[in-house]
RNA sequence: GGUCGGGUGGCCGAGUGGCUAGGCUCAGGUCUGCAAAACCUGCUACCGCGGUUCGAAUCCGCGUCCGACCUCCA
């Protein structure tokens, strides 16, 4: 735990050293999807921010608790005044499926893709409908502490007089008269006080599929109401962290501040982390077809992998996309491109290298602290600070790449092992280890996968070709070791001859 | 229209007042049977116009373009 840790926090828009409210101990919460649909793959961008975010903090030794929710009811399409609709319930009319079996289905899948991009697993991961006791219970609250009021079966939040009271809009940067202004259509406004009030609790239409009793009306809750009931069941009044992409910042989590106000005067916590968007070709990802081009500027995180899309030229693994996603900070755009891709594929498989290459060296003895060694150490210091600095992953990452000719340089013989001590490169290797696999989350593809000995096996069966081909290469015999060379391009299998005889690696 | 955040070299992407990441691409070289890999060297950019300053990519103003959200429209 070199460094003090600082987080840009959105609430205050300046970075703030970071004190956890228990030593030792980390709340976050982060919103998690709604599953009505396949996991968009800027949600994928999100919750891979988030993991490296979660991770580093273990890293650093503390004990994290972290809570990601399954919004799996209240989450509207259009205006409530309006007629809007649940996304879930009208997903289950389309596919004519049970609402939960609508839910299953795309939370199993969400979890499959968060598992293929390897991150690691929430603490808890509790869903709005097991939760609906808790979100009935904050209504009353709310309703009793003055700030919602009941119409028709309906409650919604009072912002009029939270803004009197407290600041509605701080999150956000909203004003209230600005969001008073904004009042259109007001025969649709006839149940708010306020255009700017929203619903916490919301009455049933006989056609909704999905609802429960409560002391107003049969109805579910509103969709914002879910993560403040659950973020305080789970971690308190007052926790750590709250996370979400920036989409979220108005209205839901500026309304999940207000229910909490609300419900206890407390504000829920000390610091927002927002994760910025990912773009496609410059552009918001969108499903609908340029005229011009004839192809939709989307991808889903399937044919990212298989390549089955005209934006791409091919496949990219999952651990290419993770990696190209730690190349930029979490809270900036991040714009997908082909270009940008084959960059990071070549980039990965370059680190990824470099760190089997430094595995395997051995100190030869001699050993002095040179400029080598201080130079080494200063990178390693500094690539644990930056990523204290706001969890700054792509200097960090940066910092390992200033490190990779270091040691290929070591392993060529053009730097000397006698201006590094063995402890130095002990530590280097730990760092490398840590930050690749424990705090980015990378894992080698570039071995073969699968793992139970199917590496062992194949390493075993390259040996032996490589054996051969080097009897042909001693005959002079290039044709046939060109053939074996070639016939392993084409299996994707590459051979690298060096001093010291023949590697392989996959491409 | 409103709120917020951005425009950095051929491409992606860090960087917030002087020391100017990193990756990819490109060019030259070393090594090598050839190639690849690896290594070495080269490539100095910050949307426009003003201003502040000894000094600005970095601060301020205006303009412009882009994105998100809230609207509007459909």
């Amino acid at each position: 735990m070199s460094a003090q840790l600082k987080v840009y926090n959105s609430l205050t828009r300046q970075k703030e050293i970071f004190k956890p409210i228990n030593e030792g101990a980390i709340g976050m919460y982060v919103c998690g999807p709604t599953v009505y649909s396949d996991v968009h793959l800027g949600n994928c961008r999100t919750f891979v921010s988030f993991d490296v975010i979660y991770r580093y903090l273990l890293h650093l030794g503390y004990k994290v608790r972290y809570v990601r929710n399954i919004t799996d009811v209240g989450h509207l399409e259009g205006d409530v005044d309006t007629g809007a609709e649940d996304k879930i319930s009208k997903k289950a009319k389309l596919e004519q499926l049970e609402p939960m079996e609508v839910v299953q289905k795309y939370m199993n899948g969400f979890h499959d893709m968060m598992a293929v991009f390897n991150t690691l697993k929430p603490s808890i991961e509790p869903r709005a409908t097991g939760h609906i006791v808790e979100q009935i219970e904050m209504v009353q609250t709310i309703i009793d502490n003055g700030f919602a009021y009941e119409k028709n079966g309906s409650v919604y939040f009072d912002t009029v007089k939270l803004a009197k009271e407290g600041d509605y809009g701080k999150l956000s940067g909203r004003i209230i008269e600005d969001l008073l202004v904004e009042t259109r259509d007001l025969k649709n406004q006839q149940e708010k006080r306020h255009p700017s009030d929203f619903a916490i609790w919301i009455k049933a239409a006989p056609e909704h599929l999905m609802h429960w009793n409560s002391p107003w009306s049969v109805g579910f809750p509103g969709w914002h109401l879910e993560c403040s009931a659950m973020s305080t069941k789970y971690l308190g009044n007052n926790f750590d962290i709250h996370g979400g992409g920036n989409d979220l910042k108005f209205p839901h989590h500026e309304n999940e501040i207000a229910q909490n106000h609300g419900a206890c005067n407390c504000q829920p916590a000390n610091y927002w982390l927002h994760t910025n968007m990912l773009l496609m070709n410059g552009k918001k990802m969108s499903k609908s077809i340029d005229p011009e081009t004839g192809i939709s500027n989307s991808i889903a995180p399937e044919e990212l992998f298989t390549g089955d899309n005209p934006n791409i030229s091919k496949g990219y693994s999952p651990m290419i996309v993770r990696f190209f996603m730690l190349q930029s900070h979490y809270s900036s755009t991040l714009d997908l491109t082909d270009g940008a891709l084959s960059a990071a594929e070549k980039a990965y498989r370059r680190l990824m290298e470099g760190n089997k290459i430094l595995q395997e060296l051995a100190h030869p003895g001699k050993e002095s602290a040179g400029d080598l060694d201080k130079e080494v150490n200063e990178l390693i210091d500094l690539a644990y600070a930056e990523m204290s600095d706001d969890f700054n992953a792509p200097k960090a990452l940066a910092r390992l790449f200033e490190l990779v000719p270091k040691i290929n340089g070591l392993k060529a013989g053009h730097l000397a092992f006698d201006q590094i001590t063995a402890d130095t490169i002990e530590k280097l290797k730990a760092t490398f280890n840590t930050f690749i696999f424990d705090i980015f989350g990378l894992q080698d593809d570039t071995v073969a996968g699968g793992g139970d000995g199917e590496y062992e096996t194949l390493d075993g069966l390259m040996q032996m070709v490589i054996k051969i081909r080097q009897s042909a290469r001693e005959n002079k015999d290039w044709g046939t070791a060109d053939t074996i060379r070639d016939t392993l391009k084409a299996l994707k299998l590459q051979l690298k001859d060096g001093k010291e005889g023949t590697a392989w690696s996959k491409e």
